[in-house]
DNA sequence: AATACAAGTAACTTACAGGTAACCAGTTTT
DNA sequence: AAAACTGGTTACCTGTAAGTTACTTGTATT
């Protein structure tokens, strides 16, 4: 049982479980639109590890955000695309995004040092 | 210096270091357009401890997103309200919610279990 | 003289997201 | 026969958000 408080009464915790992780919305963006394969997702993101983007993918999969194919070639090919709910995702991280430019740049500053 | 990865880079990561813990969307939708004192706050989210809502406020407060009010009265008397800032992020939290609701009821249930 | 009240603070502990480094499989290239 | 490639897995470690419990302050009430 995991420790989310009431997930009825806070739905915005709900989505936070999702979209709030470090690398959710980055690996999000990243696939946009594409067809993108581990390798390359993981140039794109170089601070991740490969094992955190393993997690990170498998929880995305699990919750229906992106689908994985798998290509029985050698070396192995595996390519990751958003399902529909997950590029319903990504104009409401746009506007969380522009919250942030607008709201945050300077005090944020400040406050990272 | 915070482990943040370049927010620069990403906005999102900006945005959900301010709201993506696990209190601030919940304090910042009960004070909404009131003007609120700490105990009403802590009978509103039963669940959270004196001592972590202080220390929210207190990040709220620095952020910019609350203000503070302190009464000179026995005994004290503390008011917090949204500044135009935090009102603004309202509505964002509202379509947080809102996605959550028709993306995700149903899978969360099993997932959390 | 004890207790309640509001709004916290102090000291200590815990859980877990995230990080590191090494290793695997099966084929191709050097 | 060693190294490189891809898409991971395994075992172990750490930092920090969050939780718990007890205490404080100055008056008023019982």
């Amino acid at each position: 049982m995991r420790a989310i408080t009431n997930p009825y009464q806070c739905p915005v915790t709900r989505t936070m479980s999702i979209i709030g992780g470090k690398w959710k919305p980055i690996i999000l963006n990243c696939i946009g639109e594409k067809s993108i394969r581990f390798g390359k997702l993981n140039q794109l993101i170089p601070a991740i590890s490969n094992k955190v983007l393993s997690n990170e993918l498998k929880e995305l999969e699990e919750l229906s955000l992106i689908e994985r194919e798998e290509f029985k070639e050698l070396p192995p090919r595996v390519e990751y695309r958003l399902t529909r709910s997950g590029k319903s995702l990504i104009p409401l991280l746009h506007e969380l995004a522009n919250w942030g430019n607008t709201n945050l740049a300077k005090k944020i500053e400040k406050t990272i040092q």
